[in-house]
DNA sequence: AATTACAGAGAACAGTTGTTAACTGCATGG
DNA sequence: CCATGCAGTTAACAACTGTTCTCTGTAATT
């Protein structure tokens, strides 16, 4: 689908993707909920018409833009989990990874921090399904590591779930801290890969 | 300060909480950043000009309503993790007790959640300050523990952060469940319960 | 070369928004 | 008992919203 690509569909993608980062530059300051269709229209330069040639509604875009966002976070969380010999330098790695994310994406970490709880019921659930979605990845992954022998499948997933909310907790952590002072950075750093290693011996004396 | 209650005065803050319940009942489907003036006070049935008597805008409204809302979880919190002989005893109470709030103060609860990472900077900036009182708190009660002999201050923070964050994971995950059928209800407790036990293992065994 | 498809423009609509001003009625304090 | 304070009303404003319909230019198809 969509392999032949004239002047026509060049452009149209263009414009689509400017929209989507007009919102996503708008979505700094508010909600998806209060998003404005003519105000999206506007920052790009567009007629408001223009718009629904694209999106059914401002909904709808928020719902790209989750895939988008989540889309640029999926490589990330695999390398995260991504066994390793030693386990403790394996935590400073995810942390540093995250917080190396946050400075490269900050606006869609922002966007899926903000819309999980949002007040549009589509985004939500399109962000839960990919959360969900991560979350049987990182399953899979923690099921390859000898350590995880013994372990009940609803565990590894309770396990995963929680992997996974901890991690976005550290990247909105890290994006309150984005334009601090180095010295709050390097704490909040330190609060992250703590509480990472503390789930992690939860983990290791799970079967006692 | 405001000891004598006239006529007026109860008059007032009848129609004051009338807009407080009003805007937080309208917040079910939208985000504070969406929510109108008008809306409000059309919904309590006053002018909205009444409006200004009480708050200057809706983003004030919504600061007034974190107090609310967080002031009524506080004795839960501190409940939670109150010392009890058998620890995982303590547990299944703390998540039985989450539970019975999200049933009683849902809408409370899903502002809290949707707001925290809001659109709304003096909301946010609000519930940042209560949940970091919070986590004071639970550090204070944690620290009496015998367990938490020889942990650091630090730790001691970190870990009562991780707990605050837990508890509205959990009470997130309990509301999302609230009118699905009682067998994924049951689900979320397991899944709440096991994530706290895996965090107080990890707690057991972080002096190693 | 002629025809079609379609991204985007333009204008107009009914309805909504926040905010200001001047008012009314009544509980309160002197 | 009268004067003041103030919660709530009414009316009006300019600005904004989402959506519809009609139109235009041009890339793609035949």
């Amino acid at each position: 689908m969509s392999h032949t690509f004239g002047i026509r569909q060049a452009q149209k993608q263009k414009t689509r993707q400017a929209l989507l980062d007009a919102a996503l530059a708008l979505l700094e300051e508010q909600s998806l909920s209060s998003l404005g269709l003519r105000e999206v229209t506007r920052a790009v330069g567009v007629a408001p018409t223009a718009f629904y040639r694209h999106f059914r509604s401002t909904a709808d875009l928020g719902v790209a833009l989750v895939e988008e966002a989540l889309g640029s976070l999926h490589p990330m969380i695999r390398t995260t989990v991504t066994a390793s010999d030693n386990s403790e330098e394996r935590i400073t790695r995810a942390v540093e990874l995250i917080a190396r994310h946050v400075n490269a994406y900050p606006a869609h970490v922002r966007f899926i921090a903000r819309e999980r709880h949002g007040g549009v019921q589509p985004v939500r659930e399109a962000i839960r399904a990919q959360l969900v979605r991560f979350a049987e990845e990182v399953k899979a992954e923690l099921a390859k590591d000898p350590e995880s022998e013994g372990w009940s499948d609803d565990d590894l997933l309770m396990l995963a779930h929680l992997y996974v909310d901890q991690m976005l907790i550290t990247a909105s952590l890290f994006l309150e801290a984005l334009e601090a002072p180095e010295d709050e950075r390097e704490r909040a750093t330190q609060v992250a890969t703590r509480q990472m290693r503390l789930i992690t011996i939860g983990r290791h004396h799970w079967l006692d």
